[in-house]
DNA sequence: GCGACAG
DNA sequence: ATCTTGTCGC
């Protein structure tokens, strides 16, 4: 699919956030969303990806949002030079996660990333920044906590409690199978919160994590032990 | 001021 | 994210 970057990869997290802050009033609302097809995106990092410059592997899968059954996917390999700082995760992950987008033959109705959206210090996450490079629909499902305070939620798969952040509901904490760890889901662009709960849980019906995330993170992974 | 902090 | 042994469960 063709992507069309609207601003230079920034070196600093002075210019990155400054980023943010500019591209964060183009997130768009939610819209009506019955995707055909759901693409998982997902970076790994050989050696001790927490240091510079380490070299990465992004890769993007789509599956049929009825079958789960893979229809397209897409590797790239690259180095990841801007830092993990927490709130420009972005930056460190988007070059190369681009690059595997523009490899896939056809264009998914939503892109499911790993990581937040609006639920991030300044509203702008991995998955509303996605959202807008590409201008596709897209939803944050992230493994650990970031920003927010919650309640526990229920045991049962579906149960769910709310991530506020001042007072807001900016995400929801989702149990996507009984007895697991809760993931946590957040809008990127063009998706409302329940929908993404609801797209969340039909794409992971059998384990903690979304089929469309499982299979991008199989596929970075294998890219990089190959190269 | 200090600590916490998506992957 | 990645580095890692053994261990519990389907």
């Amino acid at each position: 699919m063709e992507i069309m970057v609207p601003h230079p990869w920034p070196s600093t997290p002075p210019e990155a956030e400054a980023i943010q802050n500019e591209l964060r009033g183009r997130v768009e609302p939610a819209g009506s969303v019955t995707p055909r097809t759901v693409a998982g995106l997902d970076v790994s990092y050989a050696g001790d990806g927490g240091g510079d410059r380490a070299r990465v592997a992004a890769a993007a899968v789509v599956l049929d949002a009825e079958t789960l059954e893979v229809v397209a996917e897409s590797v790239a390999v690259g180095t990841s030079d801007f830092p993990y700082v927490p709130g420009l995760f972005a930056f460190r992950e988007l070059p190369t996660l681009v690059e595997a987008l523009r490899g896939l033959d056809a264009t998914p109705d939503l892109l499911v990333c790993d990581g937040y959206g609006l639920a991030h210090p300044r509203r702008f996450g991995l998955a509303c920044h996605v959202g807008v490079i590409t201008g596709l629909p897209t939803i944050g499902v992230a493994k650990t906590a970031f920003v927010g305070t919650y309640e526990q939620p229920g045991p049962k798969r579906g149960d769910r409690s709310p991530l506020l952040l001042d007072g807001v509901e900016v995400g929801r904490v989702l149990r996507t199978q009984d007895g697991v760890k809760p993931v946590f889901v957040s809008v990127g662009h063009r998706v409302g919160l329940d929908e993404a709960c609801r797209l969340t849980l039909a794409l992971a019906p059998r384990f903690r994590l979304p089929e469309t995330t499982r299979r991008a993170d199989r596929l970075s992974r294998d890219r990089l032990a190959t190269v």
